[in-house]
DNA sequence: CTTATATATGAATATGTGTTCATACATTTA
DNA sequence: TAAATGTATGAACACATATTCATATATAAG
């Protein structure tokens, strides 16, 4: 498995940008990004989800709706609760980049 | 310079996933997407961003306004023109993972 | 200084969307 | 079957925001 690095971004189709600024909306809300954080490490519940990150269970099943959509988490049934996961590990990459960039000093000489 | 790999995503505040959620929430509108793209390889001027996009000058000044408030994209004046490129690297690697996480096969398994 | 070009800004608007509430569906247990 | 628990769904609303239009600012040329 490859990380790629300092690779140049090509996006074919008007169609491809949509789909990537799709996904990138659908984490740019801080509670669906929570949600997907709090399913990257280990599958969890509906109701644990709305437990920990104190959301009402129907924000949270609304939220995750979209994401399960986006095949960016995914489900499973376990008796009468429902655990959500990471579909693949893309997510936690971008993720990571992200607070790299965030982490990222400031460049004093830029206008502004 | 170092590329993670399956790091574990460890957001510490509430305020850093809120800061997270904007940098995603601005790469979420597709005419800054592309804004960005146009930005990554070359500086380029508004106009020619204008231009190259068939968005009006206004609306990508708008966009670059924001993307340069969030250390998305830099400024920089030559004369009459003002050139914008990307800040640092992290966001063509944002941008690099998140077209893999398109590219992935559907699990057929999952439920749904 | 005046004109022209390039970019930025502010207001106005139409559209999108996050959240809540009530309710429905599904699964387990009694 | 009936009750209870967990999750999903639809409508409604308040709020955010992408885009347009008109206008302002800044730099270069005449």
């Amino acid at each position: 498995m490859k990380v790629k690095r300092q690779a140049v971004v090509t996006i074919g189709t008007e169609d491809a940008v949509v789909q990537l600024a799709d996904l990138f909306r659908l984490m740019g809300d801080p509670s669906r990004l929570r949600i997907i954080l709090a399913c990257l490490n280990d599958p969890i519940s509906v109701g644990d989800i709305a437990i920990r990150l104190e959301l009402s269970p129907s924000l949270v099943s609304h939220h995750l709706r979209l994401l399960r959509g986006a095949r960016v988490l995914r489900a499973e049934r376990r008796g009468k609760q429902i655990f959500y996961s990471a579909l693949d590990e893309h997510i936690r990459c971008v993720i990571d980049d992200m607070v790299a960039h965030v982490g990222e000093p400031l460049d004093i000489e830029e206008m502004d």
